[in-house]
DNA sequence: GTTGATATGTTATAAAGTAACATGTAGCAA
DNA sequence: TTGCTACATGTTACTTTATAACATATCAAC
C-alpha cells in the first residue's frame, strides 16, 4: 500500500470508485448509505483533504441537506465507525479513507505547514507495539499513528 | 523501556524524581520552570492519569494559582513543547511524560472503558513508518501512536 | 533605571462536540 | 391497511475545549 496524497492521481476515478466500494459494502452488510452519509463521503473524497465538521456542514447547508451540527456529526460517526473515513485527532478533522475496504491500521502524515494529510499504512507498527505491550496485559483493538512533518511541496517552499 | 501505568510502582518517588529531572533540565537549558508550570506538572504526576485542561484548572483555582483557561493552556503548552508532558489527542487530555528526559516516540495505550493511559515506546514504529513514507518524500519530525483497547483491570471486569 | 524578553492576568469569544427530544421513514407482521 | 419497530434525521439548546488580544508584571542585561 502506498501512501496516498502527495502525488498526482486520477481524482474523478478515485471519487467514483470510493463511492462504489462503499455502496457495495453497505449493500452487503445491510447498512443504510443514506443521502446525507453519501454526500458527506463524497465531499470528503472530492476535497481530498482533512476537513473540519463545520466546513462540511457549510457545504451541506448550501444544499439543504441538513443545517445543524448533529447532522454532520452523525454522518461522520457512521463513516468513521465503518472505516469509510478517518478522524485526524490532531486536526479535529476528517478525511476519506484511502484504502477503502482493506483492513488496515492507518498512519497519517500531516504537514504542519499546509495541513495536507496523506494516509500510509502502519501495519508493521501494530506488531511492534503488540510486542512492547503484551507484557503489560493491554489488548489493542485499534491503533492510529499520526506523524507531523513537512510534505514535499512545503519542503521546497521552505528553502 | 517498559510501558508504565498498569502496574504498581513507588508513586511518591516517581513524582519527586520527575520534578527533579525537569528542574535539572530547565536549569541546563535556561528554561523558566515557574510556579504554575511546576504545579501543573506536579498535578499531572500526582494524578498519574490523563487530565483535561479544565480539570487541572479547577485545582489551580482552589490554590489561587491562576483561574482562567489561558493560564493552564500556557503551562501545558510549555510542558508539552519541552516533552515533560504529552497530549492525548483522542481524549483531549494531558499526561505527564513517563520517560522524562529520554528522546522517544510515545505510544499511548488508552483503555476505552476506564480511560486509563499507559505510555509505551514506539521507536521501532518510527523506523517502519520512515520506510513506508520515504517514497512519498514526507519528512517526519514527530510522531505519536494512540492505541485503543482494554487495560488488564477492565478485561477482568468485562468477564 | 530603562529596555527587551518572557511570563502571567483577564476579558471575551471562537471552535468542536453532544444531550435530548421531536419527527420522519422503511420494512415487517398482524 | 394499519400499526409496530428500528433506525435516520431535524432542531433546540448547551457543554467542553481552546485561543485571540491586550494589560500587567517580573527579571536579567545593558
Amino acid at each position: 500500500m502506498d501512501p496516498v496524497g502527495f502525488k498526482q492521481h486520477d481524482h474523478k476515478t478515485c471519487i467514483r470508485s470510493g463511492l462504489k466500494a462503499v455502496d457495495a459494502y453497505c449493500a452487503d452488510h445491510s447498512l443504510q448509505f443514506t443521502p446525507v452519509r453519501r454526500r458527506v463521503l463524497e465531499i470528503l473524497l472530492q476535497q481530498h483533504r482533512a476537513m473540519g465538521a463545520y466546513d462540511i456542514l457549510d457545504i451541506l447547508r448550501a444544499e439543504d441537506l441538513g443545517s445543524q451540527p448533529p447532522v454532520v456529526y452523525r454522518a461522520l460517526d457512521f463513516l468513521v465507525r465503518h472505516g469509510f473515513a478517518h478522524k485526524i485527532e490532531r486536526l479535529n478533522a476528517f478525511i476519506a479513507c484511502a484504502h477503502m475496504g482493506q483492513d488496515h491500521t492507518p498512519a497519517f502524515l500531516i504537514c504542519r505547514a499546509c495541513d495536507a494529510v496523506a494516509e500510509a499504512d502502519a501495519d508493521p507498527a501494530r506488531k511492534v507495539l503488540g510486542q512492547a505491550t503484551s507484557e503489560s496485559g493491554f489488548v489493542i483493538e485499534q491503533a492510529a499513528v499520526e506523524a507531523l512533518g513537512l510534505c514535499p511541496a512545503c519542503q521546497k517552499a521552505a528553502q
